[in-house]
DNA sequence: TGACGAGGTGATTCG
DNA sequence: CACCTCGTCA
């Protein structure tokens, strides 16, 4: 028997004893939402719901695993068999078995991002829109204005208005391909990640007994990160209580931060209004970081245009106030972090309590040299993904292949591994392959002789691993040996390459079936590739990837104008907005310390096209418009040699003797442009 | 016509 | 690091 009056305050115990209807759950940053959440699970278990009966819809998949691995430690077993995943894996989980409904197969494949461009590419071509002289969006900008229309319900030309005005004529060829591109994964069984919810809807909308079904079934709905869910979400989640509308949705507004993926906030908003009678709980004690921190995070947010009054307050006192640093460039910047480091870990602070954190992943390119050279080991979250890398992709083309023998995107990767057989040769064989279908190809008419003997080869491992019935790992073992004949003269790095191979089959090493591993790590791709990564090592994260989670000492750098905001940001309001949003979550990780850092000089072109031309490289507008910088942070200057004395921002009895230097600068150009 | 290496460039963020 | 363009060669 659980005490919950005992373990939780007074709002969360509300939220976990209420669990009939409808119920929204505010929880600022650190409020303890996680922990509400893993009680909730508890308490229903414990009240005679079976785990299977309640859904549990969370942002990562790991989010859910957490949840009821805490669960189950609180209570017990019976916890870890709740329904729960990511909307995407719940869609994925639904469609395998009612996809038939809507054409499907139950064996489609999912296709990741690089796929979906792969396609989008093929097509373009088809359509003669690589030419050149007519200046068409690139693929992956192709990718994201349907994706957008996917994930907001606006149409193309409302997208491109906005976000792609140069684009603007080639809105109808936008939807044309588009179209085209629906029709390919149609035909060849494909979903990418939003026909996963798109379906999954189309499913809850349309056919009244899965629907039924579905929502009778779950008695209990919980979503976590509420405000990151985007309109299909939204429109799920109802659709999925529609029966039972027993339904506890938690979110912080301010909080917000995957407006590019169609996220909306006003999800929020609209719940108490589509479930009446919804109780709405506020969770407004902090329990992770010092009041000194949120002194400083409660100044970013107040800066918000649009916010929801919500004032966090924490009892946990200190007298270190978040420090702010200057550095003199990204080199120097690395430095100053990497000696920090070094020091806590010298005063006895795990590696682990630490985090350095940032708004894109190349952002940590230089600290990464400076870590690797002090033997600092890190573990990297967010940017490219292990599947992402080329050689990676091209071993799991093979592994697709395998698993479904016309993947016409696979072959042509795959085909373009043979010396002197490249892009056009490719599509030509795949074409072939997948209509007439290879043995056909093999057995009769064979137009490219000079690969007969190769792809004959490739053709009799395919068949031979499909039909392999034991091991999963004997699969990606033998693919793994035969794309070794391939690897070195595809990359001259391939010994840097060559562990990630065997990590491929490490993985696959838990799984007995191939469609369910390739589905897998689709959905949830590997972070990192080194397999041996343990919970010793300082983290280094994007903002994003950093999103839920706490450390004792955060590092927050390059917090200049360009790289946080980013300088495609500076567009729009909307999007200036979400930026700081970001930032008011990297800072809301940290619990006793708060280090942020900016560079005096660095690439100004970064964001200049975006403000007026004389824009100076400058610490963040995050930073610069709090006006109480000074009492509530330390300021440091970075101690690195006479450099630091560089004035990011030019004096002001010095713009006059900087136009004449300027201007003197420009009329001798000529000269050395002739020289 | 197609393959392919060299060289420049410019980088969101995620399922 | 991945993508794009360009020049060269078969």
């Amino acid at each position: 028997m659980i005490d919950y009056k005992k373990e939780l305050n007074p709002n969360q115990y509300e939220a976990v004893i209420n669990t009939q209807g409808a119920q929204l759950v505010i929880a600022g940053a650190g409020s303890g939402k996680t922990r509400t959440l893993v009680y909730k699970v508890a308490y229903l278990v414990e009240n005679g719901l079976m785990p299977s009966e309640i859904l549990l819809l969370t942002f990562s998949r790991k989010a859910s695993q957490e949840m009821m691995d805490r669960a189950a430690e609180i209570l017990d077993k019976r916890c870890m068999n709740v329904s729960g995943g990511t909307f995407h894996s719940f869609a994925n989980q639904v469609l395998r078995k009612y996809g038939r409904v809507l054409g499907y197969s139950s064996n489609f494949s999912i296709i990741d991002r690089a796929d979906a461009e792969e396609i989008i590419n093929l097509i373009r071509g088809e359509l003669k829109l690589n030419k050149k002289e007519r200046n068409f969006p690139k693929k992956g900008t192709v990718l994201n204005i349907i994706s957008k229309s996917n994930n907001t319900g606006k149409s193309f030309l409302e997208i491109i208005e906005n976000e792609y005005p140069q684009f603007i004529d080639e809105e109808e060829v936008i939807t044309k391909l588009s179209s085209m591109y629906s029709k390919y994964k149609q035909a060849n069984n494909l979903m990418d990640y939003d026909d996963l919810l798109i379906n999954l809807l189309k499913l809850l909308k349309n056919e009244d007994v899965i629907r039924t079904t579905l929502s009778d079934q779950y008695k209990y709905v919980m979503v976590d990160e509420y405000q990151d869910t985007n309109i299909i979400q939204a429109e799920i989640t109802c659709l999925i209580a529609s029966v039972n509308q027993n339904i506890t949705a938690v979110g912080d507004d301010a909080q917000s931060i995957y407006s590019f993926r169609g996220a909306n906030f006003k999800n929020i908003m609209m719940f108490p209004k589509i479930f009446k009678e919804c109780k709405i709980v506020k969770l407004e004690q902090n329990y992770r970081s010092t009041q000194p921190i949120l002194n400083f995070t409660n100044e970013i947010i107040k800066n918000a245009k649009e916010k929801y009054c919500k004032q966090l307050y924490s009892e946990i006192e200190s007298s270190t106030l978040p420090t702010i640093l200057s550095a003199f460039d990204v080199y120097d910047q690395a430095k100053i972090i990497t000696k920090k480091i070094e020091k806590f870990t010298e005063q006895g602070v795990p590696l682990n309590k630490i985090a350095v954190l940032f708004r894109s992943a190349y952002h940590s390119n230089e600290l990464e040299v400076e870590l690797k050279g002090n033997h600092i080991p890190y573990d990297k979250y967010g940017g490219l993904k292990f599947t992402e890398s080329s050689h990676i992709k091209d071993l799991v083309s093979l592994l697709k292949v395998i698993h479904n023998h016309s993947d016409f995107i696979s072959w042509v990767r795959i085909l373009k591994w043979f010396p002197g057989l490249g892009e056009k040769t490719a599509i030509k064989l795949a074409t072939d392959i997948t209509t007439i279908g290879i043995n056909e190809l093999i057995s009769s008419k064979f137009s490219k002789k000079k690969f007969y003997e190769r792809i004959n080869e490739l053709h009799k491992l395919i068949i031979n691993l499909s039909e392999e019935k034991d091991k999963l790992t004997n699969i990606t073992s033998k693919a793994v040996k035969y794309y070794k004949g391939f690897f070195k003269e595809l990359y001259d790095d391939y010994r840097r390459r060559s562990n990630d191979l065997e990590t491929i089959k490490e993985l696959s090493d838990k799984y007995s079936s191939l469609e369910v591993f390739l589905t897998d790590i689709t959905l949830d791709p590997p972070q990192i590739s080194s397999k041996q990564t343990n919970s010793e090592n300082l983290v280094l994260s994007t903002i994003h990837s950093a999103k839920g989670l706490e450390w004792d000492i955060v590092f927050i750098i390059s917090v200049n104008n360009g790289y946080m905001p980013d300088n495609r940001s500076f567009s729009s309001q909307e999007d200036l907005e979400e930026e700081r949003r970001l930032f008011y979550v990297a800072s809301t990780r940290a619990k006793n310390e708060l280090i942020i850092s900016y560079l005096q000089t660095g690439n100004s072109r970064r964001y200049s096209a975006y403000l007026e031309e004389d824009a100076t490289f400058a610490p963040s507008m995050f930073l610069t418009e709090i006006e109480e910088l000074e009492e509530i942070a330390n300021k440091e200057e970075s101690e690195n040699s006479s450099e630091s004395k560089y004035f990011h921002k030019l004096p002001d009895k010095l713009a006059e003797k900087a136009k004449v230097s300027k201007k003197f600068m420009e009329s001798i150009e000529s000269y050395f442009q002739n020289y």
